[in-house]
DNA sequence: CGCGAGAATGGAATGTTGTTCCAGCGGCTC
DNA sequence: GAGCCGCTGGAACAACATTCCATTCTCGCG
């Protein structure tokens, strides 16, 4: 009996990819970025590092999966609400923005290997849209990078973010960024002294979304 | 003479912060982002890693103090060509490209933190002209960093193929990354099979410049 | 001229990390 | 039951950023 209850836990709690996944996800959420070790990971899931390498490749992998898992079920959320072109693209966009912001380690991912599997649906989902606003062929790959940009804009500054020490009040950090920026030489700087005054008070949702139609109405422009 | 010979070498090749940070350019540039330890550091400037940590405070101070001294040698270089408006920042946009492309760990540092000092340079560079485009108040912040994320994007597709082995040829990274979209289910997939096809022989600099047109069209219709 | 304080140096020591290695366990097939 | 194999847990390793410290060098002051 001891012998089959032992193997039903076993069994229950076997080691898998996508339990291995589903604990570094808590982990990156919890406490961040560089909190997620194979050592805290391989306490979380009581057993050793050597075998979280039986399911995972190396790091980069688990880091690549993890996104590829949120992404996925971005995508998935997204695609319920069907809109049409530039709605879609927005609501595509804005399911991104909404993400990045709830993980921010996916920030860091993304940019460091924007081609990697998870951004793949982006890419779909985004370019399949601008297909259909008529967009001519010779300038289909330039418009859908040209939103993934607004993205990866928008994931380098959560990806900042995230590397500060855990707890940080936004308005703090902000703040602080303003101020560094008003210490700038006002001869040299003048416009950046002009764009700090309004950095506090600033809405990261608004300026995403006001990127993303400045590109739309660009490829409005050449369609 | 034993002793002011001795002198005069330390003070000629005394060391400082320029001097690590050229190095560390150096070492960069030649060996890729990877190779830049403290250790080959301190070998390359024949001295111990406790030395170099008297100069800067860590390994991200010194990244950073890389990046601004190659941004600021662009923009000096952009500022003699002066041009106006629209011109300016294609100018500014593709001088950084050009930075980018020469030493591709900047992508890496820019995308990982998009606020720091060098990034300011550009920022001001930018949006001065966009300021002289006669863009309302409320959407100067806007369109000024919808043209950052342009770089941004850049930034991050060379960090990720800085990652690679050393001496990958361009051409057989973009044939690596077709095949592997290729490799995607065609169902679920469609439009990204359908850039893959155009991905060999894809001008990077053309994309970028292509990108920063579209948003400056956007521009032009807020105006 | 000497000498003392603080700047600067070089290398050893420390603590973490990703990764590899291996000895073993449990279930499965003959 | 014997033997194989997928899988496990944890020890061992190499590399790294960073810290520490004993020593040397420089420069201004008495």
């Amino acid at each position: 009996m001891a012998l089959s209850t032992k193997r039903t836990d076993r069994r229950t709690e076997a080691l898998s990819k996508e339990r291995i996944v589903e604990a570094a996800i808590h982990i990156l959420d919890a406490e961040g970025e560089r909190a997620l070790t194979f050592r805290a990971l391989a306490t979380r899931l009581a057993t050793g590092s050597g075998a979280i390498y039986w399911h995972v490749a190396d790091k980069q992998a688990l880091l690549a999966a993890a996104t590829d898992h949120i992404l996925a079920s971005v995508m998935a959320e997204v695609a319920e609400r069907s809109t049409l072109n530039h709605d879609a693209i927005r609501t595509v966009a804005l399911g991104m923005f909404d993400a990045i912001e709830a993980h921010p380690w996916i920030g860091a991912q993304l940019s460091g290997d924007p081609w990697q599997q998870g951004l793949l649906r982006i890419l779909e989902g985004i370019g399949r849209q601008v297909q259909a606003l008529g967009v001519p062929e010779s300038a289909l790959f330039n418009a859908t990078t040209a939103l993934l940009n607004c993205i990866l804009g928008v994931a380098a500054q959560h990806a900042a973010a995230e590397r500060l020490p855990r707890g940080t009040e936004r308005s703090v950090y902000l703040a602080a960024i303003a101020e560094r920026w008003t210490q700038l030489d006002l001869a040299e700087y003048p416009f950046v002294h002009h764009l700090a005054a309004q950095l506090p008070g600033h809405d990261d949702r608004e300026q995403f979304l006001a990127g993303v139609n400045l590109v739309l109405a660009g490829i409005e422009s050449i369609r």
